[in-house]
DNA sequence: CTACTAATGAGAACGGATCGCAAAAAGGAG
DNA sequence: CTCCTTTTTGCGATCCGTTCTCATTAGTAG
């Protein structure tokens, strides 16, 4: 499913990847929620997983699952990974990736059929790191 | 926090990590309820939630954020990362990290204080491969 | 043994995510 | 435009993994 094939077009999907596109922070459902409410005060929480749900599955958004208790989401889908506060939560991006990772060694020692792997960093962002250091 | 500082070694806590010691499987925590309960049959389910946040914070057990919907415990600390079905959920252990990765690189790109990463890989289990085949 | 305190069992509560359903909206045909 | 079909929405109920509460139990020091 691509975004031609999608059937409807409706205002809230429209909103909701529009917002989701403009934003640097990988937002929490809820987050994003709040940010498409100033633009359409009466859609519900249930549309906007729905439309993340449906985003994702026609390759549109990422989720990037449950970094923290709360999934969050990325309209970014090009090739990139993320660091994680373990303090506050926020998630950065990182697009330049510095590793080599040889997945067919994986494929040798596990049997499985390797379809992917992600890199994720995690520490303590600079505003947390000034904080801590007051 | 460690095995000696531990104020009480009750016969749940012993039962609990032990078991999660002999089990290769990364179980979540009402997998490992069910196994438990075969050698205490009145343990509670929040016991065990309760002694594998303790041992995560003892350093004795390691919580596998974000594999699937529900979080994964693992008796091995030992640095090694895992490789997760993504149609069964069953989760492997890989020894041989044939990945180089770069740490500083990226404190350079995000001003982070980088405290570690997690590398995981996704595939098809040998299982699932095989059903799919037939 | 007793006294003190941490840990347990049972169940209620919490919170993120999903579901069910009637109403609304989108799109197509004429 | 109207009429019809199908998708989507809003809202509330529900699910389910996890955490919390609290009276009771049990580990440990002395
Ligand atoms: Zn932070
Ligand atoms: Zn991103
Ligand atoms: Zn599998
Ligand atoms: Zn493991």
């Amino acid at each position: 499913m691509t975004e031609a094939s999608m059937q409807r077009i409706t205002r809230q999907r429209q909103v909701i990847l529009e917002t989701l596109r403009n934003v640097r922070t990988h937002p929490t459902a809820d987050e994003l929620y709040e940010i498409v409410r100033k633009k359409l005060p009466h859609i519900s929480l249930g549309t906007v997983y729905r439309n993340l749900d449906t985003l994702e599955r026609c390759g549109m958004a990422l989720r990037l699952d449950r970094v923290g208790n709360q999934a969050r989401f990325d309209g970014d889908t090009s090739q990139h990974c993320h660091i994680r506060c373990k303090q506050c939560g926020r998630v950065d991006d990182i697009f330049e990736t510095h590793a080599e990772v040889h997945a067919d060694a994986v494929v040798r020692e596990t049997g499985y059929q390797v379809t992917g792997f992600s890199l994720e960093f995690e520490g303590k962002c600079p505003t947390c790191k000034e904080i801590q250091d007051n």
